[in-house]
DNA sequence: TATCAAAGTTAGCTTGGGCTAAACTAATAA
DNA sequence: TTATTAGTTTAGCCCAAGCTAACTTTGATA
């Protein structure tokens, strides 16, 4: 496998078009960021205790609980998930698949930045971070480095 | 160097709490994202013309010439920089170091993407989106780490 | 020097996400 | 069965950031 040595053929943008590049509108996702964040904890808490109640979601986002029932309205309507007031909320497929997405990307960046030396408290920070900005691209290729690397040293333990 | 061989003493918490953790409230920097973004075209635009205009900061963010006057504002009176209406845009030492940091973190990241194989394109896009979330630790364990590798790829070249 | 286009600004609105205070539900204990 | 209370929701607000429409300033040119 090889990495970095990619054909120089591109044509050299300057910092300016980069820049204007990465922020020129291109089809985002039909939702945000934060819901992203909201799912993920939704989908984690229903994995570790069968549910999502609002209290929790609301502690380990820490946010309150109106904000809480204002996002499930949300994500009710965007179709992520199933909410009955005071009943409860159900991850529809869509919205396991945001969830389950999220936590992968997690997992690898926790472990990509792990490996790299940073520290496990400070690598969960970012990753929570950055978890929502990855090109699928960028997944993979991170995806394949992690893996090659931990070969590496396995090979030379 | 060493990476990834930190001993596991840390007690293992669970993938919810980290969420906490990474969630929790913790000195925000007084400024918010959507101003480092504007910060680093200010200092791009000084850097490449000599100046920031607002027609050239609206281009390149992609946003409306208002949304500029109104940032300008508010970077002004969080002494990122000096701003006179219809004259002109400097930025101060803090706002400087700020739009610097950004342009160090972005320059890291699309080093380090390209080096896994990332497309410029993609690579600039998605470091337009995750130099905002970095711990100067990370930013320090990253900069070890392609420096590293770069040495590595050297030596067998 | 007067005019006019381009650049910049203000006014006033929208939306996402957040909050507190107050109202409502539901489930348990008496 | 009723009363209490924990949990949830509504109402009504705030703020950052965005937009369009309308206005002002500046500077170049006739």
């Amino acid at each position: 496998m090889k990495f970095g040595l990619k054909g120089k053929l591109a044509k050299k943008e300057s910092r300016l078009e980069a820049i204007r590049d990465a922020h020129s509108v291109q089809g985002r996702t039909s939702h945000t960021y934060r819901m992203e964040d909201y799912l993920e904890v939704i989908y984690e808490l229903i994995k570790e205790k069968g549910y999502a109640s609002a209290v929790d979601i609301s502690e380990y986002l820490n946010v309150s609980s109106p904000s809480v029932t204002k996002m499930m309205q949300r994500l009710d309507e965007s179709g992520h998930l199933n909410y009955e007031k005071y009943r409860g909320i159900m991850l529809t497929d869509q919205g396991a698949s945001v969830a389950k997405s999220m936590h992968e990307r997690h997992n690898l960046l926790v472990e990509f930045l792990k490996m790299i030396g940073v520290k496990d408290e400070v690598a969960n920070r970012d990753a929570e971070g950055i978890e929502h900005h990855l090109h699928p691209e960028t997944l993979k290729k991170l995806e394949q480095f992690v893996k090659y690397w931990k070969k590496g040293k396995k090979a030379n333990k």
